[in-house]
DNA sequence: TGGAAATATTACCCTTTGGTAATAAAGTAA
DNA sequence: TTACTTTATTACCAAAGGGTAATATTTCCA
């Protein structure tokens, strides 16, 4: 049983919260094919063009995706590859409460 | 790139969330090394006992630990050893933005 | 310049969530 | 039963978060 400071406590937390929403989880699947600029995400993704930009920001602030400018256009990248390796493993998670 | 379905989705994110408060994890860390009463946990984790009782809830609904009375006292079991491989991997996770 | 396209931000509403005190419920023992 | 201990629930407040429309910003090109 590692030890944890408070700090450290706070960072995962802050991590779990940003992919606690499941149009960010829908757009972190969709980088993971690689770059995608926000219009595409915010097609593919079904989600209006403010949303999307809002979800890129959390994403963005939290770390796990970085913009790269491209004329008007911006393309965003997963900058954490940590995050596949959440996700898979969350995939396998418990269902919520009362399964067969 | 797995496809994964809105259900799926939802899940992952319902799970990520339990995950997403400091007080949770700490609850989660302490019954690392085996099964705690609430009042353990209350004591240990520094939390109220309404509030310790009420993430115990959030925790037990999303299927992560499971109770089991003996007497008037309620031990709490981890229920999902998954978790232990989230939070780990979330160890070594992002500084969430700007940093040297 | 002006205008168009892409992205970001703001203001607003509404829902959810965490913390707390007070109270209820469950179990045990006298 | 009554008293006591442990845990759960409720009611309330304040803060945070997501969705949206409107607006602002950035960039490029005619």
């Amino acid at each position: 049983m590692p030890k944890i400071d408070q700090r450290q406590l706070n960072r995962m937390a802050t991590l779990f919260a940003t992919l606690s929403d499941p149009a960010r989880l829908r757009i972190l699947n969709s980088l993971r094919g690689g770059p995608r600029s926000v219009s595409e995400i915010h097609r593919t993704c079904r989600l209006k063009q403010a949303n999307t930009s809002k979800h890129l920001r959390v994403l963005r602030e939290a770390g796990l995706v970085s913009p790269q400018r491209a004329g008007t256009t911006v393309h965003y990248t997963i900058s954490e590859p940590l995050i596949f390796g959440l996700c898979d493993l969350a995939c396998g998670g418990p269902k919520p409460k009362g399964n067969s």
